[in-house]
DNA sequence: ACCTGAACACCGTTCAAGT
DNA sequence: ACCTGAACACCGTTCAAGT
């Protein structure tokens, strides 16, 4: 409580001063900075995010933060593996379900609801240099990255089956939840209704195919796109598995 | 020629003037800046596109650049449209191949193609504002678009089932191109060895399943993935070619 | 018609100084 | 130990002025 009453009023550049009370957080901390600038983005959008704004919304100069955070990069680095912790603890302490395919499923939505929870904070995931390099693609959180694998092998995956199934998954996550969030994820560019056609290759009217397909272009399927194809992703592993399962420990215990 | 020669020697901030002749580009205009910003950014990353540096570039003031394009903002969608026009100009006049999925196959190395060439222009794609907000998922390039749709409907594809392959198409790409690229299009945030631990998070010695896994997961395997990935994709698109085939007008000329 | 100079309202970041 | 003030070197963008 009290903690969704400083969201608002924040584009106009207003200095803070919530309602009445004093505009000082208490103890600053990394972590409290980091869900601040959580909320703020959320909120505001990333291009939003300032260091002198986040200060003022914590009731503090921006140059404070530097105590606790290097620079503006690291920032947002933190944010990114705060909102993946959040998955973490959300999604690993679930008790195993019974077949690996489940398991998938599980965490598959469990990323989901992250990224449309945090739509504005989500193409970060994919744009910033990797916490550690050599993993690649980057789901940015070790912790949640491991808690993954040692899923993974309580089902019986081999290393070798756990690296293919992490490399699919993961890209598949990242393509088709980017896609899906980041009309969201947009800052609005186009406020006003000036300079239409500054661009005259925006101009339809000599993309026939385009005219005609838009309604079914534009309508949202993301739902039924994505079960379908992470249900086929899934098969994709099982055959995957079941090509190598003669020296591999893997039973699918489902058929 | 004489248009190679100017790309070193930016980030050290040097003004300009790049051998011995004037630096000054001749005529300005819309599409000279766009072809500059992209080699700037090719040769210097994203960030350090700057409409005062870009200016310099040109051999001009940052604010005659704004005679040719609204803002910054638009010079990127513009710069994204632009490498995407570059796929049109090198996928699209090649005369049908025998089948679809052959098609598929050359369009999808064509987007591969531009990626890997424009590492650090390619996120773009996937982090600007649609041009066609109903576009979705956004491949940026109207004309490109279309004329992959008119692909399709050469090769029998009904509006419904070309629809449902341009998304698929797209995200697939969208997901596995960003993957692949967005380490080489990573600016470098840790030029130094300091403040190594500032996250003690990083720190790997919590995590066995990612020490042991580490060497498997840090080798790139790109290209087989890719092609696998995109096979499987292909073979989607023809269960449900087939799946509708009753009332639809494709036949798949390949079993 | 096209470009420039000067100015405005911001940035991130540094560092000596305050408490 | 923690925060601030002032300063530095930048930004994008505007607008009147030059040619």
């Amino acid at each position: 409580m009290a903690e969704d009453t400083t969201v608002a009023a924040v584009r106009t550049g207003s200095r803070a001063a919530p309602d009445g009370r004093t505009p000082a957080r208490r103890t600053l901390a990394r972590v409290v900075i980091l869900r601040e600038a959580v909320r703020f983005i959320d909120a505001n959008g990333r291009e939003q995010l300032t260091m002198r704004r986040l200060g003022a919304e914590l009731g503090v100069e921006a140059m404070a933060l530097y105590r606790y955070v290097p620079g503006r990069e690291q920032l947002l680095d933190g944010v990114v593996e705060l909102i993946m912790d959040e998955l973490y603890d959300r999604t690993v302490p679930i008790s195993y379900v019974p077949t690996w395919q489940e398991y998938l499923q599980v965490m598959a939505h469990g990323v989901r609801t992250i990224a449309t929870e945090h739509p504005n904070i989500f193409p970060l995931v994919a744009s910033r240099p990797p916490a550690a390099p050599w993993l690649r693609p980057p789901l940015r959180s070790l912790r949640w990255v491991e808690a993954f694998l040692v899923g993974l092998d309580h089902y019986g995956f081999t290393h070798e089956l756990s690296v293919l199934t992490y490399r699919a998954f993961s890209t598949f996550l990242l393509g088709h939840l980017l896609l899906e969030v980041s009309p969201e994820g947009m800052e609005r560019t186009m406020p006003v209704e000036e300079d239409v056609e500054f661009f005259e290759s925006n101009d339809l009217s000599n993309y026939p195919f385009l005219i005609e397909l838009e309604p079914q272009l534009s309508q949202d399927a993301y739902d039924n796109e994505f079960e379908d194809a992470l249900e086929d992703l899934i098969n994709r592993i099982e055959l995957a598995a079941h090509r190598r399962s003669g020296a591999s420990g893997l039973e699918p215990s489902h058929p």
